[in-house]
DNA sequence: CGGCTTTGACCTGCGC
DNA sequence: GCGCAGGTCAAAGCCG
Protein backbone atom coordinates (compact mmCIF):
# COMPACT_ATOMS: atom_id res chain seq x y z
CA UNK A 1 0.00 0.00 0.00
CA UNK A 2 2.39 2.84 0.93
CA UNK A 3 4.93 0.66 -1.60
CA UNK A 4 3.83 3.54 -4.34
CA UNK A 5 3.69 5.99 -1.80
CA UNK A 6 6.95 7.44 -1.86
CA UNK A 7 9.66 6.11 -4.28
CA UNK A 8 7.08 5.93 -7.21
CA UNK A 9 5.56 9.25 -6.19
CA UNK A 10 8.57 11.48 -6.36
CA UNK A 11 10.87 9.76 -8.73
CA UNK A 12 7.53 8.88 -11.47
CA UNK A 13 6.06 12.30 -10.76
CA UNK A 14 8.98 14.39 -11.78
CA UNK A 15 10.45 12.02 -14.08
CA UNK A 16 7.62 10.58 -16.01
CA UNK A 17 4.77 13.17 -14.92
CA UNK A 18 6.37 15.72 -17.37
CA UNK A 19 7.58 13.14 -19.68
CA UNK A 20 6.92 9.55 -19.69
CA UNK A 21 9.14 8.63 -22.67
CA UNK A 22 11.87 10.81 -20.98
CA UNK A 23 15.16 8.75 -21.34
CA UNK A 24 15.52 8.30 -17.85
CA UNK A 25 12.04 7.86 -17.04
CA UNK A 26 12.78 4.47 -15.52
CA UNK A 27 15.83 5.46 -14.06
CA UNK A 28 15.86 4.95 -10.41
CA UNK A 29 18.03 8.06 -9.54
CA UNK A 30 17.07 10.37 -12.38
CA UNK A 31 16.08 12.83 -9.62
CA UNK A 32 18.89 15.69 -8.51
CA UNK A 33 20.49 15.17 -5.45
CA UNK A 34 22.02 17.52 -3.32
CA UNK A 35 24.97 15.96 -1.76
CA UNK A 36 27.11 17.93 1.09
CA UNK A 37 29.67 16.58 2.52
CA UNK A 38 30.17 17.60 6.45
CA UNK A 39 33.57 17.02 7.87
CA UNK A 40 33.07 16.86 12.03
CA UNK A 41 35.72 16.10 14.62
CA UNK A 42 36.06 12.66 15.04
CA UNK A 43 34.38 12.78 18.68
CA UNK A 44 31.61 14.40 17.84
CA UNK A 45 30.45 10.83 16.17
CA UNK A 46 29.80 9.31 19.47
CA UNK A 47 28.46 12.04 20.79
CA UNK A 48 24.92 12.43 20.23
CA UNK A 49 23.86 14.60 22.81
CA UNK A 50 26.59 17.40 21.52
CA UNK A 51 23.64 18.02 19.60
CA UNK A 52 23.70 16.56 16.01
CA UNK A 53 23.63 19.30 13.73
CA UNK A 54 19.75 19.27 12.36
CA UNK A 55 18.53 21.65 9.82
CA UNK A 56 15.26 23.49 11.08
CA UNK A 57 13.33 20.75 9.23
CA UNK A 58 12.56 17.66 11.50
CA UNK A 59 13.61 14.59 10.11
CA UNK A 60 12.26 11.47 10.61
CA UNK A 61 14.32 8.08 9.95
CA UNK A 62 12.60 5.61 8.17
CA UNK A 63 15.46 2.84 7.33
CA UNK A 64 18.80 2.34 7.58
CA UNK A 65 20.59 0.00 4.88
CA UNK A 66 24.42 -1.30 4.88
CA UNK A 67 25.59 0.18 1.52
CA UNK A 68 28.07 -2.00 -0.27
CA UNK A 69 31.40 -0.82 -0.35
CA UNK A 70 31.25 1.39 2.36
CA UNK A 71 31.64 -0.07 6.22
CA UNK A 72 29.26 2.54 7.26
CA UNK A 73 25.46 2.63 6.59
CA UNK A 74 23.31 4.58 5.39
CA UNK A 75 20.56 6.18 6.93
CA UNK A 76 17.04 7.51 5.04
CA UNK A 77 15.13 10.41 7.08
CA UNK A 78 12.17 11.81 5.58
CA UNK A 79 10.59 15.93 6.37
CA UNK A 80 8.06 15.01 10.01
CA UNK A 81 7.63 18.65 9.29
CA UNK A 82 4.60 18.01 6.94
CA UNK A 83 2.83 14.34 6.62
CA UNK A 84 2.62 15.49 2.97
CA UNK A 85 6.56 16.83 2.70
CA UNK A 86 8.17 14.21 0.37
CA UNK A 87 11.54 16.09 1.38
CA UNK A 88 14.22 13.05 1.87
CA UNK A 89 17.98 13.01 2.83
CA UNK A 90 20.24 10.09 3.03
CA UNK A 91 23.26 10.57 5.55
CA UNK A 92 25.76 7.92 5.23
CA UNK A 93 30.09 7.79 6.40
CA UNK A 94 32.28 8.63 4.46
CA UNK A 95 34.03 5.39 3.95
CA UNK A 96 37.42 6.46 3.47
CA UNK A 97 37.04 9.14 6.16
CA UNK A 98 34.57 8.60 8.82
CA UNK A 99 34.61 12.34 9.90
CA UNK A 100 33.15 13.18 6.66
CA UNK A 101 29.38 13.07 6.66
CA UNK A 102 28.23 12.83 3.05
CA UNK A 103 24.08 13.64 2.80
CA UNK A 104 22.29 13.50 -0.20
CA UNK A 105 18.61 16.02 -0.49
CA UNK A 106 16.15 14.29 -2.53
CA UNK A 107 13.05 15.90 -3.32
CA UNK A 108 11.82 19.40 -1.95
CA UNK A 109 9.65 20.72 1.03
CA UNK A 110 5.99 21.40 -0.27
CA UNK A 111 5.57 23.23 3.01
CA UNK A 112 6.55 26.28 4.41
CA UNK A 113 9.18 26.01 7.23
CA UNK A 114 9.03 26.42 10.61
CA UNK A 115 8.48 29.87 12.27
CA UNK A 116 11.96 31.14 12.51
CA UNK A 117 11.10 34.21 13.73
CA UNK A 118 9.56 32.37 16.95
CA UNK A 119 12.18 30.12 17.35
CA UNK A 120 14.80 33.41 16.65
CA UNK A 121 13.77 36.22 18.12
CA UNK A 122 17.29 37.83 16.28
CA UNK A 123 15.35 37.27 12.89
CA UNK A 124 13.18 40.28 12.18
CA UNK A 125 9.89 38.66 10.68
CA UNK A 126 10.21 41.25 8.21
CA UNK A 127 13.15 39.19 6.58
CA UNK A 128 10.94 35.80 6.91
CA UNK A 129 7.90 36.93 5.83
CA UNK A 130 9.03 39.44 3.38
CA UNK A 131 10.16 36.33 1.37
CA UNK A 132 7.05 34.41 0.23
CA UNK A 133 9.82 32.41 -1.47
CA UNK A 134 11.31 31.20 1.39
CA UNK A 135 7.49 30.61 3.39
CA UNK A 136 6.54 28.93 0.60
CA UNK A 137 8.77 27.00 -1.26
CA UNK A 138 10.46 26.24 2.49
CA UNK A 139 14.17 26.68 0.32
CA UNK A 140 15.72 23.76 2.78
CA UNK A 141 18.62 21.75 1.13
CA UNK A 142 15.95 18.93 0.25
CA UNK A 143 14.25 22.04 -2.10
CA UNK A 144 17.72 22.35 -3.69
CA UNK A 145 17.26 18.73 -4.96
CA UNK A 146 14.55 18.90 -7.42
CA UNK A 147 13.75 16.42 -9.24
CA UNK A 148 14.54 17.52 -12.86
CA UNK A 149 16.94 15.98 -15.71
CA UNK A 150 20.20 17.16 -15.91
CA UNK A 151 20.29 16.68 -19.62
CA UNK A 152 18.58 18.61 -21.68
CA UNK A 153 16.90 20.46 -18.60
CA UNK A 154 13.46 19.57 -19.63
CA UNK A 155 11.50 19.81 -17.03
CA UNK A 156 10.40 17.51 -15.12
CA UNK A 157 6.35 18.08 -14.29
CA UNK A 158 7.32 18.84 -10.48
CA UNK A 159 7.34 22.40 -9.71
CA UNK A 160 9.46 24.21 -12.31
CA UNK A 161 7.96 27.53 -11.65
CA UNK A 162 8.92 26.68 -7.92
CA UNK A 163 12.07 25.37 -9.07
CA UNK A 164 13.27 28.63 -10.99
CA UNK A 165 13.07 30.51 -7.87
CA UNK A 166 14.43 27.71 -5.80
CA UNK A 167 17.12 27.96 -8.31
CA UNK A 168 17.53 32.06 -7.43
CA UNK A 169 17.40 31.84 -3.92
CA UNK A 170 20.10 28.57 -4.46
CA UNK A 171 22.27 30.57 -5.92
CA UNK A 172 22.32 33.61 -3.51
CA UNK A 173 23.08 31.04 -0.71
CA UNK A 174 25.59 29.50 -2.88
CA UNK A 175 27.32 32.80 -3.16
CA UNK A 176 27.55 33.94 0.11
CA UNK A 177 30.38 36.15 -0.41
CA UNK A 178 27.66 38.20 -2.48
CA UNK A 179 26.29 39.01 0.51
CA UNK A 180 22.98 39.60 -1.16
CA UNK A 181 21.08 36.29 -0.29
CA UNK A 182 21.75 36.79 3.41
CA UNK A 183 19.85 39.69 2.78
CA UNK A 184 16.49 37.50 2.29
CA UNK A 185 17.07 34.39 2.96
CA UNK A 186 19.49 33.99 5.45
CA UNK A 187 17.03 35.02 8.47
CA UNK A 188 17.49 31.18 9.15
CA UNK A 189 21.24 30.98 8.80
CA UNK A 190 20.83 34.37 11.30
CA UNK A 191 18.92 32.58 13.86
CA UNK A 192 21.13 29.13 12.97
CA UNK A 193 23.81 30.53 13.43
CA UNK A 194 23.48 31.16 17.04
CA UNK A 195 22.26 27.37 17.48
CA UNK A 196 24.83 26.31 15.20
CA UNK A 197 27.58 27.84 16.68
CA UNK A 198 27.64 25.27 19.25
CA UNK A 199 27.73 22.66 17.42
CA UNK A 200 29.87 24.02 14.88
CA UNK A 201 32.21 23.70 17.60
CA UNK A 202 32.34 19.94 16.40
CA UNK A 203 31.28 20.02 13.33
CA UNK A 204 33.67 21.08 10.11
CA UNK A 205 31.87 21.72 7.07
CA UNK A 206 33.91 21.36 4.09
CA UNK A 207 33.23 23.13 1.10
CA UNK A 208 34.90 22.84 -2.24
CA UNK A 209 38.59 23.44 -2.06
CA UNK A 210 38.41 24.22 -5.49
CA UNK A 211 36.05 27.33 -4.86
CA UNK A 212 35.17 28.60 -1.64
CA UNK A 213 33.57 30.97 -3.03
CA UNK A 214 30.88 29.59 -5.49
CA UNK A 215 31.33 26.36 -7.07
CA UNK A 216 27.59 25.39 -7.98
CA UNK A 217 26.43 24.22 -11.31
CA UNK A 218 22.58 23.78 -11.55
CA UNK A 219 22.49 21.66 -14.88
CA UNK A 220 18.73 20.67 -13.84
CA UNK A 221 17.74 24.35 -13.72
CA UNK A 222 18.10 26.86 -16.51
CA UNK A 223 21.40 27.11 -18.72
CA UNK A 224 20.78 30.94 -17.81
CA UNK A 225 21.21 29.58 -14.51
CA UNK A 226 24.24 27.74 -15.26
CA UNK A 227 26.18 30.63 -17.03
CA UNK A 228 25.85 32.69 -13.54
CA UNK A 229 26.79 29.25 -11.48
CA UNK A 230 30.35 28.28 -11.31
CA UNK A 231 31.28 24.88 -12.62
CA UNK A 232 34.39 23.16 -10.58
CA UNK A 233 35.25 19.76 -11.77
CA UNK A 234 37.50 18.90 -8.43
CA UNK A 235 37.17 15.95 -7.15
CA UNK A 236 35.95 17.36 -3.84
CA UNK A 237 37.09 15.02 -1.33
CA UNK A 238 39.17 12.03 -1.52
CA UNK A 239 36.14 10.16 0.15
CA UNK A 240 33.58 10.08 -2.37
CA UNK A 241 31.58 7.22 -1.54
CA UNK A 242 29.35 7.25 -5.08
CA UNK A 243 29.89 10.43 -5.97
CA UNK A 244 30.82 10.61 -9.62
CA UNK A 245 34.27 12.19 -9.21
CA UNK A 246 34.84 12.93 -12.81
CA UNK A 247 31.61 14.65 -12.97
CA UNK A 248 31.03 17.76 -12.16
CA UNK A 249 29.22 18.52 -8.97
CA UNK A 250 26.56 20.93 -8.65
CA UNK A 251 27.05 22.65 -5.81
CA UNK A 252 24.06 22.94 -3.78
CA UNK A 253 23.60 25.78 -2.03
CA UNK A 254 22.48 24.31 1.18
CA UNK A 255 19.32 25.78 1.53
CA UNK A 256 17.95 27.63 4.21
CA UNK A 257 16.81 25.31 6.54
CA UNK A 258 14.93 26.76 8.80
CA UNK A 259 15.23 26.46 12.58
CA UNK A 260 15.12 23.44 14.25
CA UNK A 261 12.07 22.95 15.90
CA UNK A 262 12.26 19.82 17.85
CA UNK A 263 15.32 21.06 19.28
CA UNK A 264 17.55 18.45 17.22
CA UNK A 265 16.57 15.21 17.44
CA UNK A 266 18.41 14.05 14.47
CA UNK A 267 20.69 11.73 15.21
CA UNK A 268 22.62 9.79 13.25
CA UNK A 269 21.89 6.65 12.77
CA UNK A 270 24.91 4.95 15.30
CA UNK A 271 27.75 5.78 13.50
CA UNK A 272 25.96 8.37 11.03
CA UNK A 273 24.85 11.54 12.60
CA UNK A 274 22.93 13.85 10.97
CA UNK A 275 23.75 17.07 9.46
CA UNK A 276 21.79 20.42 10.10
CA UNK A 277 21.22 21.66 6.67
CA UNK A 278 21.26 25.56 7.74
CA UNK A 279 24.18 24.63 9.44
CA UNK A 280 26.02 25.02 6.38
CA UNK A 281 25.04 28.46 5.68
CA UNK A 282 25.75 29.53 9.10
CA UNK A 283 29.35 27.65 8.75
CA UNK A 284 29.94 28.78 5.14
CA UNK A 285 29.37 32.41 6.48
CA UNK A 286 31.61 31.62 9.26
CA UNK A 287 33.86 30.93 6.15
CA UNK A 288 34.16 27.38 7.67
CA UNK A 289 34.91 24.39 4.92
CA UNK A 290 32.22 22.77 3.62
CA UNK A 291 31.21 20.53 0.62
CA UNK A 292 27.88 20.75 -0.79
CA UNK A 293 27.84 19.49 -4.06
CA UNK A 294 24.61 19.19 -5.83
CA UNK A 295 24.88 15.79 -8.48
CA UNK A 296 22.43 15.64 -10.60
CA UNK A 297 22.18 11.85 -10.97
CA UNK A 298 22.39 11.51 -14.54
CA UNK A 299 22.10 8.04 -16.29
CA UNK A 300 25.30 7.73 -18.00
C1' DC B 1 -0.03 9.74 24.38
C1' DG B 2 2.57 11.01 20.55
C1' DG B 3 6.48 10.84 17.99
C1' DC B 4 10.83 8.82 16.70
C1' DT B 5 14.14 5.10 16.21
C1' DT B 6 15.26 0.48 15.04
C1' DT B 7 15.09 -3.79 12.33
C1' DG B 8 13.55 -7.02 8.93
C1' DA B 9 11.29 -7.91 4.81
C1' DC B 10 9.66 -6.57 0.33
C1' DC B 11 9.80 -4.15 -4.07
C1' DT B 12 11.95 -1.76 -7.85
C1' DG B 13 15.63 -0.75 -10.81
C1' DC B 14 20.04 -1.76 -13.01
C1' DG B 15 23.71 -4.43 -14.68
C1' DC B 16 25.37 -8.59 -16.60
C1' DG C 1 16.20 -13.66 -17.35
C1' DC C 2 18.72 -13.65 -13.01
C1' DG C 3 21.11 -11.63 -9.41
C1' DC C 4 22.62 -7.67 -6.73
C1' DA C 5 22.00 -3.43 -4.53
C1' DG C 6 19.41 0.30 -3.17
C1' DG C 7 15.36 2.24 -1.33
C1' DT C 8 11.02 2.09 1.19
C1' DC C 9 7.44 0.29 4.23
C1' DA C 10 5.60 -1.60 8.22
C1' DA C 11 5.59 -3.30 13.07
C1' DA C 12 7.52 -3.10 17.62
C1' DG C 13 9.81 -0.80 21.13
C1' DC C 14 11.57 3.25 23.51
C1' DC C 15 11.76 8.02 24.96
C1' DG C 16 10.03 12.57 25.96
Amino acid sequence: MAADSIAPKLDMEDSEGAKPEAQASKRRKVVHKTVMRVKMEANVGKQKNEGPPSDFWSWRKYGQKPIKGSPYPRGYYRCSTSKGCSAKKQVERCKTDASVLVITYTSSHNHPGPDIHSLNPAVQPSEADDDPEETTTAVSPAVSAQEEEPEQGQGHGQGQGQDQDQEQEQEQERHPDLGDEQDRDRPTGVAIDQADRAQEDNFHYLRSPADCSSRDLVMEQEDTLALQLHMYEEPLLSCSPEEPKGVPAVAAPPPPPPLEPEGGHDFFFDELEELPAFSYFANLKRSYCFFDDRIPVVPS
